[in-house]
Parts: C-alpha cells; structure tokens; sequence
RNA sequence: GCGAGGGUGGCCGAGCCAGGUCAAAGGCGGCGGGCUUAAGACCCGCUCACGUAGGUGUUCAUGCGUUCGAAUCGCAUCCCUCGCACCA
C-alpha cells in the first residue's frame, strides 16, 4: 500500500479524539499499582531529572506548556513549529512512561483583536486582503468577523484549532479557555490583589501615545503614521525674560562672568516670563550665546502652573498633556520675542534672541537656545545672521550687538580643536545651513562630544566629567533647582488611524516594580534553578533583571480583567499572562463554581493551602490537589525574542507567588521562522497555512520538517522544495518498512511459525553483521535520549532516521538479507526506530508499529539500551572493514587498474604486542616512556629501528582515544578480514586473500608495511 | 550606541563548552556508474587541490598569540542576527 497520509492521519485523529488519550489527570486511588510498565529504568541511558513529588502511580509526571496563541488573524507555518516543539518534547516524556499534561488556551487580552475588527468594520482593504487573501476567511463569514469575539472565536475554531488538531498535537482540549472568560479575570484579579497587598505596584506618571482626535491613549497598532516614533525626552531649559518692554541694553548692565550658582534659577520673578528652550543636550547650558524664534509662527503667553511661559501655540497643548495646568493668557506672533534679551537660568546671563526660518515651532516649545560652539548647526546659523544685516535690522536689532556674540565651548573633545561645530563645519566646506552634509556634521559632533566629550572649568562639580557619564545627574541637579524643566515630542509625526494627531501623553498610572531589589533576588535565583535551552540564553535572563525599571501594568482600554481597585483600568496584556499556567491545572474543573465564589479567598485556599485562610471552601481544596500534582511547569518552550518582557515577567510572578519548588523547572527558547529565505509577512501574503501544507505533504511530513532541519531555538526556513524532500524521505521510509513487515508475514510460515524467534532463540544465528547493526542501535538510542533530554530535536532525529539509514545501507551491502536472522534483526532495529521517532512522526509511527507488533508505537514506550548488545569490538571490526574498502578502492583509482586478486596482510605478532604497550600507556602516550617499556623486551630491542618507527606511528593512532581503546587491542584483525573476504570480493569482484604478515604470500613486498589496524594491501 | 548571541567546505547545518581518531557528521544540490524500454524511485561511488598504492598540500570570517598539537582556548579587527520596553 503506498503511503497515503491523509488517510492514516485522519484515522489516528480520530481515534485519539474518541478515547480522550491526551487527556491527563492527576492518578485517581485506583490505578495505583494497577500499571503494566514497561521500563527497568535504564541506568546507561540519562537519568531524568525529576520533578515534583507525585503521590501515586509510580508515574513522574511532566508538564509542559507555550505561550498560548493571540487569534488576533491567521495562523502560519511558523506558528505550527511554536506548537510542535512542545508536543514532542511532550510524546518523548509519555514514551518515557510520564503522565504528561500540555494544555492550550487563548490570548486575546488588549487591544489587537478590537484593533483588527475595527479595521475591518471601516472597510480597510490592507485588512480585508488579509482576512480574504491571506487567510482565506469567506466572504459569507466576514460579518462573523465584526465584534471581537466573533473574530477570536472564527480564527480559534477555523484555524488555530483544526491546524493544531491536524499537526496530531498531543494536547488536552478540556483546559482551553481565553483570557477574556469570567473564571480566568478572578484568578487575574486574585493575583494582582496579592501584589498588591504586598507593596509591589505602585502608582506613577508614564508617557503614552495620546491621539488627540479621539482623546484617549492608543497602541502602536492603531497608528497611521509614525510607528517607529520615539517619545524624546527633551530639557526645557527655563529662561527668563524680563517684561515685554526690556531691551537689549539693560540686560548688558548685570551681564557677569562669575557664572556661579548663586544667582541660578529659582523662583521668577513676578513680572517675568519664562522662556522654555528645549534641548536634547542640557550639559550645553552654559555654551548658550544667543536663542532663536520663529518669527512668523504662532505663540502664546500662557499660565503653566502659576507661571507665564511663552511658547509655540502648538506646545502650550501638549503641555497640558503633559500634566499641567496650562490656560492661554494671550496669543502672539513670535516677532514678539525677537531682539529681547532673556537670562540663562544657569549662568545668569542675558541672550539676544534672533528670528529664525529653521526653528520648527511645533516641535516641542518652538524656541530653542543656540549654543555655535557645539552645533553645527547653530554655527552656521550664527555666521548667517551676522551676514545679513538686513533682516537683523528689519527686526529691529542692533546689528552691532548680533556681530558681537561669540561661540563660547565649553566641552573639550580630543580630534576637535576649540570649537567642535567649526571644525566639523569646515571640514566638510558646509557654508549654507541648506546644506544636507549638516546633519551628518551634527549628528558625528553630537556622537563624539558624548562619548568623549569632557565638560570645561566652569561646571564645578561636573568638570572634567565626560558627558556620556554626567548628563542625567547635571540634568536632575538643576531640575532640583528650578532651572530646568521637562516635556517630551516624538521624534516624527504620529498620525492615528481616525487621522487624529498624535501626541506624547503622560498619564497616570500602575507599575509592577520590576526594580525591587528583594524580588530580583528572588527571580535571580529562579533563574540560576532552571534549566535555559540553549544554555547561553542564560546571561541574558540576569542581564534582564538588571535592566527592566518598573513595568506600567495597566491600559485604559482593551479586553482584560479590570484592575480591581480601579475598574477604570485593565491590567495590560504581557502582565495578565505570567502564571497562567497554574490556571491550566484547574480549568477543566472551574465550570462548577459560581464566578463570584472565586474571591480572594479561594484562590488562597487553593494556591497557598487551608491554613491560608481561616474558612478554607472544600472545592477549592480539592483543586489544590491538582495543582500541587502539576506544579511547577516542567518546560515552558517559548521564544528567545521574548525574555526581556515575557519570560522575565514569567519568572518574576513565580519567584513571587509561589514556593521555590514551584518554579519554572526550564525555558527553552525558540527561535523565528523564514519562508524561502525571507520573513513571513501576514500582510504581504508571504505565508504558507499549515492546513495547505498538510493537505499537500501530510502532518507527519510538516512535523519532521518543522523539527529536524534545525533546532528548535534556530531559525528555520520553509522552502517547498525542502519540506518536498522530506516528504519523500518519509516515504520511502515507510515502502521499506512496510516491506519488511509484509514479507515477514510469509516468512513466518516459512521459519514454523515465526513468533519464537529471539536473541537467545534456538533456530536464529545471529552472525556478526546483525549483532553490530545490534550494537549501532543501541548507540543510537542512547544519542537519541540525550538529545531529547536537551530538546535537541535535530540531533535525535538526525541520530535516529538519517545518520540510522546509513548504518543500515552498510548492513544491506555487507549482509545476507535472506537469512531469517537478518529480518529478526531489521524487525526488531525498525521496532525500536518506530518508538524513536514516534514523537516526530506520530501518524505514520503509530501506524507501522501497530502493524509490524499489534500496538502503537506510543503505547510501546522509549526503548532503552541493552548493554549486552553494546559491543564495541564489534564496531571497530566494521570499520577496520569499511576503511579497508575504502583504502581498496581507492588505490584501485588512484591506479586506474581492475585487479583480480586482493592480498590483505595482517601485522606480524611483534607489532601487536608492541601495540599492546602503546595501548596500555594510557590515552595520551609519550614515545620516549613506551619506548623504554618496549625495549626492555629483547626481542624487540633486535629491531631497533623499525620498532622506533612503529611506536611513533601507533602513539598517534592511539592518543585521544578514550572509549574504544580495550577494542582496540581485542580485535582478530585476521579473523575480521576472513570473514569479510566474500563481501570484498563482491565489491571489487577479484579474489581475495588474507595473510599474517610472517606468512604471507607476498610479491611485491608490501607486507612488511602493515601495522596493527591497518592492514597492508596488494592488488593486482 | 548599549545588551545578548553568532560567523564552518556550492547551499542548509554538526563539531567548539571538556584542544589530538577533523579534509571536518548528516541532509540537499552537482557529477559518474548500476537498475529500468524510458523517466522517476532505488542502489553504489565521487564532489578543496595535486597524486598511476591507501599519500601529500592548503582550509573552518581576518590577524596575532597560547600549546608538542587549535575549527575548538586567549586577544584584536571586520561582518551578521535578535532585543533596547510599556507591544503581542
């Protein structure tokens, strides 16, 4: 029969679904004792760590689980690996004899799902392409699609669902549940009550995007424009202007040098205004020459919090964003500033401000400071201004006094000379600020004055700092003082998708302080308990810890539980989903229990025991049960990308609400998925349905594919041709097995009744070829449960099906396959090969393993190594007689001759023994010891040279050799060689002869040459 | 820029942590041969260079270094991927 997929795949579906086979429970009373198992704990193979108590069955349990979908559209091929990973890891822990649990539920928290719906209700094409095109959703079940619900639940039963059905996932269906269920937002609200309570939240300001049209805060997803923009964190630098009449004259008069704190900052004065200039360099305060304005553009006078300020129009209402009072007094133009003097707030001078083009007044305050000596754009600037006496005076300033300003630097920078910006400037030959190399020239001063700028004489306590070093602290230090204030801008325009403008909000909020000190510790040591996979993911995890600052927790809008003392909020997504795989447990069990029973209480009953609290509720009691058998998750296979914010929060939560021995026993990350060579894109179409890959290659098929060609913390690439390959590889896997057990039917009538067959068994000789294949597997087998082990699933399945198949085209050349030892021996060698890659392949292994024995490969358990069968003389027989194949033909090549005898010739007796010195001198000999031991025999001290020669020689065949070294000195290279002669003469179709070299017949002098384990050769 | 990880033969990818059996697994592709009416499938061999005896020479991003010995250890340089948050 050929291998027909899609038949044997529905078959096992089916089958699995009607007997709940993956539905796992905690070992009721009854089956204690009651179990047929199957292993005798093998003591060769890795010893499995084992988890958590279990009372019971005899049975360790494992638990694994992912991080469940978010359904917000399709599902691809690359999710399909997200979710096989898991379920191999857990049909190897079931083969192993585990009760395994992997659940599965639903995300769909936040804001996403409203955002896609809402995309589609407004008839976006980019969104309907996706849902029609991409994701083959029917035009008649669009409208299903219109209210959140409607869309999570289409893409959970039509896609997620069936594909995850489909790919054979070993999952139990009763736990499901999304994240939106009432049951789900008590155990939400119990958690964060309990953070709550222990003083691990708190409230603060945060900055978000906020769209003005629709006033409320959006997500990145809801943008239209600006999605890569970043909040700026920008100084306001507070200087002040001495009423609308002063002049430029009576700022000269108290013009000083002395530059010191004493006349800093502080209060205003009543009649003076404030001058907000924002920078993004606040150590340049003190380089400040002169400021600009916009003279054509629209300001106001306004109160901000008890002062007047001037600033843009545009900037008076972000600041009111911006958690302040802001009322306009008056509108102006910005010609009202020009040629004013206004007062550094830090070194008490006074500046002349200049009309400018170049100063955008809706970025941020609309006046910005000048600071020549360190910008270059301020340089060019500046020259230009004193070029152009025209305007100066149109304004109505005194050209002499803008002549007069000098650049003033104040950070020294090594490759610069005094004035950095100049330099830069003239480097280039940039005379024009519409000079486009200006941004180049900024951004490379900027960038070096930072990292190795050093601030001059004058900044006290920060001179002699560098910038990178001194920044924040100068910053907060004159923030403290009055002199400077704070606002943030994006660093590009955001447009939300209504078309409102977006700006940078800041709003109240809740923090989960991922920077307490107590609870980093807690997670450290959660992390330093776990297992990471692959192990150099581990550094990134502390590197976290130290990193992450508090973590804003709540959203104002979005599906979620709501903050349960403040119901305005819902706790945000990633901060919903850290421990809900303790839900997992219990799900299946909730249905029973009113929502509203499931108060704080309960769950303390349930999570924390009956002494928790003083009238602990019976159920929830019994659900402790539970969750004390599961708990902890074993593994959590999630992805790489995702430790800075998920993993970690995992880990935190954990460290947190539960008992050390309820931690995470291991993370495994994952890495991302290309399709032929390039990243799948939902938008773009670039994606491949795992239901269309199914139809047309099968699950077993996308499985193998998805898990052997590359590990699962690697990146993978789908490239059809591949996965077409691996199809075929399947395939013939299947005709030879199937073959085999075919023929094995009318051979057991043929050997009476087949069946007593057996290793001991009377009839059956197993020769050596048989016992090495024999021996190959067990090597296999332990390789592969070390793989598995460390959910390498590339390397088990490499072990067990590739690198398997080339040890078996060596036994199929070198063997009589008519022997009925040799098909006992394939039987058994494809029995075991069946159960080792049941976790890959399960269709297909299932189904030629119930054939080829009467059960499923599933049901059969993990084969363990026999260490009879382990033979390692054996093995190095075999390749002592591949490599003299190999040597054969390759003189035969080399000489270009057809020979038609071989001559072998086996190393005299002398050798050997010498050998055998050399051997016994451990795995890593020097000449000079084994010669001494050598020559103290006489008969070797005659040959003198030669032995000197040998010994050197073997010394190299020997060092480094560590496992096989007694099969080294144990082989019968004589006897080898014999009873290969028949499959040598076969291969080269020649006679073939095998001397020791003491009696050889030897035309052409080559004996002499052979050495132990390497025979010498003659053809001719 | 900062943090983490990585660069292996035509491609994908083992090996590196625990230096010697490494010209370097396996797969794919390519070439030659067998089988077949033929194609496919299947089987065998070759696939860094040179070589009429199993050999020799040069390779594991680049350059130094440690060592009797380095793809494997150290340093420096170049390049690539991921993350840099309030978002799943």
């Amino acid at each position: 029969m050929d291998y027909d997929p899609q038949a044997i795949e529905a078959r096992w579906r089916e089958r699995w679904a009607e007997a709940g086979t993956y539905e796992s429970d905690p070992p009721r009373e009854a089956d204690v004792g009651e179990d047929e198992d199957e292993d005798e704990s093998g003591d060769d193979v890795d010893s499995d760590e084992v988890t958590g108590a279990n009372a019971g069955d005899g049975r360790e349990k494992t638990f694994v689980t992912v991080p469940y979908p978010y359904p917000n559209g399709g599902m691809h091929v690359g999710h399909a690996r997200t979710y096989t990973v898991p379920d191999v890891y857990a049909r190897y822990r079931r083969l192993q004899g585990d009760n395994v649990l992997f659940p599965l539920a639903w995300h769909i928290t936040g804001t996403p799902i409203i955002g896609a719906v809402e995309r589609l209700n407004s008839g976006e094409e980019e969104q309907l392409s996706i849902l029609r095109d991409t994701y083959g959703v029917p035009e008649n079940t669009l409208q299903e699609l219109e209210t959140p619900m409607g869309f999570a639940r289409y893409f959970i039963e039509e896609h997620y669902k069936r594909n995850l059905q489909a790919l054979g996932l070993s999952i139990d269906w009763r736990r499901e549940f999304t994240t939106n269920d009432e049951r789900y937002s008590k155990f939400v609200t119990w958690q964060y009550e309990t953070l709550h309570d222990r003083g691990l939240l708190e409230k603060g300001l945060n900055p978000v995007n906020y769209c003005t049209n629709e006033r409320q805060p959006v997500t990145t997803h809801d943008l239209l424009e600006g999605e890569e923009a970043e909040f700026q964190d920008y100084t306001l630098v507070e200087f002040g202007w001495k009423g609308e009449g002063s002049t430029g004259s009576d700022g000269g008069d108290d013009e000083d040098d002395r530059n010191d704190g004493d006349s800093e900052g502080g209060e205003p004065e009543a009649d003076e205004v404030i001058v907000p200039m924002a920078t993004l360099r606040p150590e340049t305060v003190r380089g400040v020459t002169n400021a600009y304005v916009d003279p054509g553009a629209e300001y106001v006078l306004a109160d901000v919090n008890g002062e007047r300020w001037f600033v843009a129009a545009t900037a008076a209402e972000k600041l009111a964003l911006q958690q302040r009072d802001v009322s306009v007094i008056e509108e102006v133009s910005g010609e009202r500033l020009v040629g004013e003097r206004v007062e550094n707030p830090v070194t008490g001078e006074d500046v002349l401000v200049l009309p400018a083009t170049f100063v955008d007044a809706g970025n941020a305050t609309g006046v910005v400071m000048s600071v020549p000596a360190h910008s270059p754009d301020d340089w060019i600037a500046l020259a230009e201004a004193k070029a152009d006496a025209e305007r100066m005076e149109r304004y109505g300033i005194d050209t002499a006094e803008v002549k007069e300003i000098e650049p003033r630097a104040i950070i020294d920078v090594e490759g610069f000379g005094e004035f950095p910006a100049k330099n830069a400037v003239e480097e280039r030959n940039i005379d024009s600020s519409n000079d486009p190399r200006l941004v180049e020239a900024t951004q490379d001063v900027y960038n070096r004055e930072f990292h190795t700028g050093v601030l001059s004489a004058e900044y006290g306590e920060y001179a002699g700092e560098v910038v990178e070093d001194v920044r924040e602290e100068l910053r907060e230090a004159y923030r403290e003082r009055g002199a400077f204030d704070a606002m943030y801008e994006f660093t590009e325009e955001v447009v939300c998708r209504c078309g409102g403008a977006v700006e940078v909000s800041i709003q109240e909020t809740w923090f989960l302080r991922y920077n307490d000190e107590a609870w980093m510790e807690k997670t450290r040591e959660a992390v330093a308990d776990m297992e990471a996979i692959p192990e150099n993911t581990r550094e990134q995890y502390y590197h976290t810890i130290d990193w992450l600052e508090e973590w804003p927790c709540i959203r104002n809008y979005g599906l979620g539980t709501e903050l349960p003392w403040d119901p305005e909020f819902i706790i945000e997504p990633l901060s919903d989903s850290t421990i809900y795989m303790a839900y997992y447990t219990i799900a299946h069990r909730l249905d029973e229990i009113p929502p509203e029973e499931l108060d704080r209480d309960f769950f303390d009953a349930l999570f924390y025991g009956p002494e928790a609290v003083s009238d602990p509720d019976e159920r929830a009691l019994a659900l402790r049960e539970e969750w004390n058998y599961w708990y902890p998750v074993d593994f959590r296979c999630s992805a790489t990308d995702l430790i800075p914010n998920h993993l970690m929060f995992f880990l935190y939560h954990h460290a947190e609400l539960f008992d050390s021995t309820d931690w995470p026993g291991g993370i495994t990350g994952m890495g991302m998925g290309l399709l032929e060579g390039s990243a799948m894109s939902s938008s773009k179409g670039h994606v491949v349905l795992p239901s269309d890959a199914i139809e047309r290659y099968g699950a077993d098929t996308v499985r193998f594919f998805l898990l052997n060609s590359s590990e699962p913390w690697q990146d993978f690439d789908w490239r059809a041709e591949r996965v077409g390959d691996t199809r075929r590889q399947l395939e013939r896997f299947w005709n030879r097995a199937e073959e085999l057990i075919d023929g094995d039917a009318s051979d057991a009538e043929a050997t009476d009744g087949g069946e007593a067959v057996g290793v001991g068994g009377e009839r059956l000789e197993l020769d050596h070829t048989d016992r090495w294949l024999l021996s190959k597997l067990q090597t296999t087998i332990a390789e592969a449960t070390r793989a598995m082990d460390d959910f390498q699933t590339r390397a088990a399945s490499q072990a067990t099906f590739f690198r398997f198949e080339e040890h078996l085209r060596w036994y199929r050349r070198r063997t009589d396959l008519d022997r009925p030892a040799a098909r006992w021996t394939l039987r058994t060698v494809l029995e075991a090969r069946l159960e080792l890659l049941a976790p890959f392949v399960p269709f297909l292994t299932n189904e030629l393993h119930e054939r080829l024995t009467g059960r499923p490969a599933e049901d059969a358990g993990w084969p363990t190594v026999d260490p009879d069968l382990r033979d390692d003389r054996l093995e190095l027989e075999e390749r002592l007689v591949s490599r003299l194949t190999d040597d054969v033909r390759d003189i035969v090549e080399v000489t270009g001759t057809d020979p038609e005898t071989v001559r072998v010739y086996v190393a005299a007796d002398w050798k050997q023994r010498v050998f055998e010195q050399v051997v016994a001198a451990g795995p890593d000999p020097d000449v000079g010891s084994v010669m001494g031991a050598v020559m103290d025999n006489p008969d070797l001290r005659e040959r003198g040279n030669e032995v000197n020669e040998l010994v050197t020689s073997l010394v190299d065949v020997v060092r480094g050799r560590e496992s096989d070294r007694e099969a080294m000195t144990a082989v019968d290279e004589c006897g080898t060689y014999e009873r290969a002669s028949d499959f040598l003469s076969r291969e080269f179709d020649a006679a073939v002869e095998v001397y020791p070299e003491e009696d050889a017949v030897d035309p052409a002098d080559r004996a002499e040459s052979a050495q132990p384990l390497r025979p010498a050769i003659h053809i001719e």
